[in-house]
DNA sequence: GTAGGGTTAG
């Protein structure tokens, strides 16, 4: 509400105008609670006041003026049944009350509606005026009908209409929703005044476009025209800036934006967090944030998404949780945002609190939220769940798809990705994106399913008219190299069209590994070390080559090389939640409250693993020590060591969840596998690749990973 | 009495 357009003949708070609100009889003072009731939004006064209203005027009919205002409300209020009832009892409803009907429907988001009365009206014989025009085009964008909308234009023309400012900034906004930008941009050069609606038309649809450098050019010209820009323009303006991270562009406008005091509106503000959070400034939109005078529940969303999109997790969360402190309600963006974040921090327990919380308020048949919650699910490693957050959807899109698909090309489990692949196609709701094709042939690539995984590259631009991608390519080498074809990638990769990136060679150095072909392996180390010479895992990676082949020297080699360039490995480390608490661990680490217990607990699996059969493998220990060493060095691995404390705490029956951010070590995969059998435990770990699901001597990557 | 351009998410 910044132009108080709705409050426009209220000179008293609205909702004391409603406490102090009696039943009056004359048609004046009802029209007057109607337009109260759509200003703050209480369809219940509107009822009301319609009862009261029909009692009060019996038997006489309402008058055309209060039965416009009806409609409005009702229209207004989304209540579109009770608009449409209430104008086809009137026997000739003016263009008024069309309108009414139209622009509410129009605002609801129900534009196929809006529509079909504009077109009803037509045929009635009612002529659209300058008010009906605008809540058409904006019909029309809405539901990208550019046909529709030219036809509107069309009749604004001949009606000459089309030469006020409202009715052509409407065309102009449908022409560039609708894909028309040349008929836009002609109808913007040939409008006859120019107002700043009509700037920002062209500058928030450039920006929606991805065209951010137009967005900035047209908010410059406006500025020779001596035009002022209003907050909107501002918006639009941050948007084209962190769109095309200029991030000193933005901040000089920000300099303006305090001369000018525009930085004190909620929406600017809210712009400026979510520009900077953009372009990585994290402490200035913390200090934006914390300077605001007004804060809304789009400034507290908006500051969740700069830490989220920042690598700062725990802290979006904080900011949630202040949030709620603050009294701000759970909105469909506020949840589903903070979900995509438990995700990233594998918080099941988090992420089920939230999914609980989305029911309270009623949000959870939103389509963002059940989708983000599809993900969550998928990414905790709870497939069951998010099948069942699938099925609870009251409708599905794209995304909530391609979240079911990534759920599974998590787990490995290739056939079920390819089902839901099937059933997506077949239910001709939503066509595939390189998204989707992406996770579908990363599925094929972890379960085995060469053949198949081949078969979609060849035919995804022919069946789904997708031009292949980097990321496809890297799929592919993945693909041919789990499957012992090493060469047949490499010279995959020879052929391919555009320049071969990181996760190329990358892929083409773990099949190396993975099948102990060393020369082709250093040849994609060499191809890694020129794209990212400080990078640690493919340095690891090659390492790890040479020492599964028995090759300690070169494996030597490149670990005294990495040394003297200095790249350091980041440590790695695991963590298990119990009861709310996340815990970490290190590696060799005795700093756990519990370290007795789990050292103890080491101990009494180390005995019966190896009376199972289980043989440490020193390769993974770090230093070079006599071997019985080795064998504890590797016993205190991260991940072992979290794997313990949960064995202690966590009572039998719960299936013990852990995350790694490295890759899982080799030997900690196998002594895993072992535990899981001896203790009869489910045990899920989620390295930074992938979910491993421990269950009876066995692990779902199949020891391919 | 009826109108146009906007901030946050999967």
């Amino acid at each position: 509400m910044t132009d108080g357009a709705s409050f426009r003949k209220l000179t008293f708070p609205p909702t004391d105008a409603y406490r102090h609100m009696l039943p009056s009889p004359d048609p004046e003072s009802l029209a007057a609670a109607v337009e109260l009731a759509v200003a703050i939004r209480s369809a219940r006064l509107g009822r009301a006041t319609h009862a009261a209203a029909v009692k009060y005027l019996s038997p006489r009919p309402l008058p055309a003026f209060l039965s416009n205002h009806l409609v409005n409300m009702y229209s207004k209020l989304d209540l579109p049944t009770a608009a449409a009832t209430l104008l086809s009892v009137d026997p000739d409803p003016s263009v008024v009350t069309w309108t009414a009907l139209i622009s509410g429907s129009a605002q609801n988001g129900r534009p196929l509606s809006a529509l079909a009365h504009f077109a009803a009206m037509l045929r009635a014989s009612v002529r659209p005026n300058d008010f009906t025009f605008p809540s058409a085009f904006k019909a029309a964008a809405a539901a990208r009908q550019p046909l529709v909308g030219r036809q509107i234009h069309a009749s604004s023309f001949k009606s000459g209409l089309i030469d006020d400012v409202f009715v052509a900034c409407g065309a102009l906004d449908m022409y560039f929703k609708t894909g028309l930008t040349f008929d836009a941009r002609t109808l913007f050069d040939e409008m006859p005044q120019r107002n700043i609606v009509a700037w920002n038309a062209v500058m928030t649809n450039a920006v929606l476009d991805g065209r951010p450098d137009e967005a900035i050019k047209a908010f410059i010209k406006l500025r020779l025209h001596g035009g002022i820009p209003n907050t909107i323009s501002l918006c639009a303006f941050l948007n084209a800036c962190a769109g095309a991270s200029y991030s000193s562009l933005g901040s000089q406008l920000h300099a303006f934006m305090i001369q000018s005091g525009f930085d004190l509106d909620v929406s600017v503000g809210n712009g400026l967090i979510d520009f900077y959070g953009k372009c990585h400034w994290v402490h200035e939109a913390r200090a934006v944030f914390d300077e605001m005078h007004m804060k809304n529940d789009v400034s507290w969303c908006s500051m969740v998404v700069v830490y989220a999109q920042n690598g700062a997790e725990e802290e979006a969360f904080r900011v949630y949780l202040d949030a709620r402190k603050e009294g701000i309600r759970p909105t469909d963006f506020n949840v589903s945002s903070v979900l995509t974040t438990c995700a990233g921090l594998s918080g099941l327990d988090l992420g089920r609190s939230l999914h609980a919380a989305a029911i309270r308020s009623c949000i959870n048949g939103n389509i963002f939220v059940g989708s983000a919650l599809v993900d969550m699910y998928g990414k905790c490693g709870s497939i069951r769940d998010a099948e069942r957050a699938f099925e609870e959807m009251p409708e599905r899109n794209l995304i909530s798809w391609n979240a079911l698909i990534g759920g599974y090309t998590q787990l490995g489990d290739a056939h079920m990705a390819l089902t839901v692949f099937d059933e997506m196609i077949g239910c001709g709701e939503v066509a595939p994106s390189y998204v989707t094709l992406v996770n579908v042939i990363t599925a094929c690539s972890r379960g085995g399913l060469t053949k198949e995984g081949l078969d979609l590259f060849e035919t995804m631009k022919e069946r789904f008219g997708i031009e292949p991608r980097l990321e496809h390519y890297a799929c592919v080498v993945d693909l041919l190299g789990r499957a012992g074809m090493e060469e047949r990638a490499y010279e995959f990769i020879k052929t391919m069209p555009v320049r071969p990136s990181i996760s190329v060679w990358g892929a083409l150095l773990g099949a190396c590994r993975l099948h102990g072909k060393t020369a082709l392996g250093r040849i994609a180390a060499q191809k890694l070390f020129e794209i990212d010479p400080q990078d640690s895992g493919n340095h690891v990676l090659l390492s790890n080559m040479f020492a599964s082949a028995g090759r300690w020297v070169e494996a030597t080699e490149v670990r005294k090389e990495m040394k003297d360039v200095g790249i350091k490995k980041g440590p790695g480390c695991s963590w298990i939640t119990w009861k709310n608490v996340v815990h970490v661990f290190q590696a060799k680490d005795t700093t756990h409250e519990m370290n007795d217990k789990i050292q103890a607990m080491l101990a009494k699996l180390r005995r019966q693993m190896q009376a199972a059969g289980y043989m440490p493998d020193t390769r993974y220990a770090l230093y070079d020590l006599e071997e019985e060493e080795k064998e504890t060095e590797v016993l205190q691995h991260s991940e072992k060591l979290a794997l313990a404390f949960g064995l202690v705490c966590i009572p039998p029956g719960i299936p013990i969840r852990i995350t790694k951010n490295l890759r899982v070590c080799g030997d900690c995969h196998c002594a895993i596998k072992f535990i899981s059998g001896i203790v009869g435990r489910e045990i899920i770990v989620r390295d930074n690749n992938r979910f491993h699901y421990f269950r009876d001597y066995q692990c779902s990557c199949r020891d391919y990973w």
